[in-house]
DNA sequence: GGTGTATTTAACCGTCTCGTTAATTAACCG
DNA sequence: CGGTTAATTAACGAGACGGTTAAATACACC
């Protein structure tokens, strides 16, 4: 497992559990048995996910009591914002490649007269 | 390994290998032997690569006799692009609470003076 | 057909991941 | 103290990951 931060990030991310989580957690700041609570699977699962978050810098975690509170900590967020901005233009290239050809075909439906299609 | 289109894209993108292999499909198709160029990896650990990438969606191949050119297939970027952007008011206002923190100090110093530091 | 080049497949290995259950720590409460 | 609740740690297992070397495939060229 590659150290750097971004490798990291990407990683805790690629778990739909973990995304849930983080979901969640955009609501506002909770324990751990409510975050578990919606998901099929034990406590210390949810335990290990969490740490995978917190050392990803995903998550941060306080202390109250028996309670250890978790919130959403974005940072990590906006360098993957940030990553994937560089690509932009190829998705909105292909968009536009998609685009054009739908004009395309419109235009040649136009040419040819509004044949009615079988069935 | 989940099987959702976003784990599997998030997977694929958490190795600097293959994101420096999409960074280099930015610049335009290629072939595999001029991607692996720039790596000390055997050949077969770049052909395991770009069958991630493939089957993740993020490269397209097509054939040209006994070469494979790869192609950067934005789309699956984009699906990362829409999900990060959920997150982006929790970047932004932590970046304001640390722009209103910094002002503050700002604002402490000129109340006490411009103090000189030791050092 | 034989040789060279590009690339993939096969087999293997050590390490990490994601889940489990059982035991442990930590804090509160009567 | 003893019991309850919250959460983590320990130990384990199946399977994925990321690399290796050696062999196979695919095509071009003479």
């Amino acid at each position: 497992m590659p150290t750097d931060n971004l490798s990291t990030t990407f990683a805790a991310l690629a778990d739909p559990t973990r995304r849930a989580i983080l979901a969640r957690l955009a609501s506002g700041e909770t324990s751990v048995t409510e975050l578990a609570a919606p998901f099929e699977m034990s406590m210390p699962a949810i335990s290990k996910h969490l740490k995978v978050l917190e050392r990803a810098g995903l998550i941060a975690r306080s202390r109250d009591a028996q309670w250890r509170p978790c919130r959403l900590d974005a940072g990590r967020l906006k360098e993957v914002a940030d990553w994937v901005e560089h690509y932009r233009r190829f998705w909105e290239e292909s968009f536009d490649r998609l685009d054009a050809y739908l004009r395309e075909l419109k235009n040649k439906e136009k040419k040819h007269g509004l044949k009615p299609r079988k069935k």
